[in-house]
DNA sequence: CCTCGTTTTCAGAATATTTTGAAAACAAAG
DNA sequence: CTTTGTTTTCAAAATATTCTGAAAACGAGG
């Protein structure tokens, strides 16, 4: 089978529809990340690089999926918030768009993120703190249980305000003044980092060896 | 089987152990969202919420799980550079010992991601955004065509955009002044939101019908 | 260069997730 | 109320990931 991959001379229509199939491949192998499924991470990278309006049809034969598939993705990117149904007059078939805008669309996934897993999180963990705190009104435990229940109090506290700082930062980002985080954000990055030298390839930390 | 709650009366030492495996479980949902397996999340899990160095012997047996798995996990987490091996005088075991820094850890995730996801994505932008550039060259697309490729760099650039500034972010937060960052996250997130009102239960924003 | 306690490896088994496709449900139009 | 084009559902199949366990490798002593 002949697949262009983009180096030889190609022409321009060739290379536009390359290009689209290179950037759904790479999206989705960041699906992980996202905690999507690699087909919902494709079908949204589709409609965000065509920027058209695109049916199940024109999904399932462009991406060589199954119907099932192509609507539960569709519907589930619709309930992320990345994708909008639009109806055209005189189609009885259903359109989807991507969210255009990438900040808003990163502000769609941090807010279902957090609602999914931070927020999930953070109930959990002062429900485990308070264990051994309502048990231990009766007997009152001394020396190494002291201690480690001590410690793992600390040790769960360490780790809910560290998310608690997360959760606060992430409403914010959401937030409708989430731009102005935004704006933020990119005035940080530019700034020079005045630490310690910042040498790159630090990445070659090693192995440790037994 | 008997099963601790955590709720009726309890002796210490029990509601100890049992906010263990609850935290160990709460922690092991939580893999996906750290691109790790449930059972390397748990391993990390139990290091960090005992506090104690342990050998893989007593993961196996606290988990249990068989000797391979825990062996691999072990070996994944310290690669992560949040477990470090720790060794006993007149002990041929090899211990393990969780990051006890909760912000030392989560650079070390964050720097990870970075190399693992977020980097090789923008090469790949880089090299998809110049593949309608080069070819081009030659034939003059015009109308709908140049249209199309317009539009694609411009939402390809707009992607490297935010990635690059997230790129930026994670360096800072990663780098040895990024204890600087975190002070910064923490004001930011303790500052009142002066957006618009911030009503709570948007995630009550409901599945739009057809 | 053996032994012994330990860790690592990796093919195959077990599990979990994703995808399919056909049937059911829907809803617009007649 | 029926037809028709469309979307949704979901059990079963396909695929991908994770885990096991036994064998191999390792390495500190002897």
């Amino acid at each position: 089978m002949e697949m262009p991959t983009g180096r030889s001379s190609m022409s321009p229509e060739d290379a536009l529809r390359t290009a689209e199939d290179r950037f759904v491949a790479v999206w989705g192998q960041m699906a992980g990340a996202w905690g999507i499924s690699r087909t919902m991470a494709e079908v949204h990278a589709l409609l965000y690089i065509t920027g058209k309006d695109l049916c199940t049809d024109d999904i399932m034969e462009r991406l060589q999926i199954s119907r099932g598939n192509a609507s539960m993705s569709t519907r589930a990117l619709v309930d992320w918030g990345i994708l909008s149904r639009v109806n055209k007059r005189g189609d009885r078939k259903e359109y989807f768009q991507a969210e255009q805008d990438v900040w808003a669309m990163f502000r769609a996934i941090v807010r279902e993120r957090m609602n999914r897993e931070v927020d999930p999180l953070l109930a959990s963990l002062h429900e485990i703190r308070d264990m051994t705190n309502i048990e231990t009104s009766g007997a009152k435990p001394t020396g190494e249980l002291r201690e480690q229940i001590a410690g793992q109090k600390e040790r769960i506290d360490a780790m809910l305000e560290f998310f608690v700082t997360l959760e606060k930062l992430g409403a914010r980002f959401v937030s409708p003044s989430g731009k102005g985080l935004q704006l933020a954000a990119s005035l940080l990055s530019k700034m020079p980092d005045f630490g310690a030298l910042t040498s790159r390839d630090e990445s070659s930390r090693e192995r440790s060896s037994r």
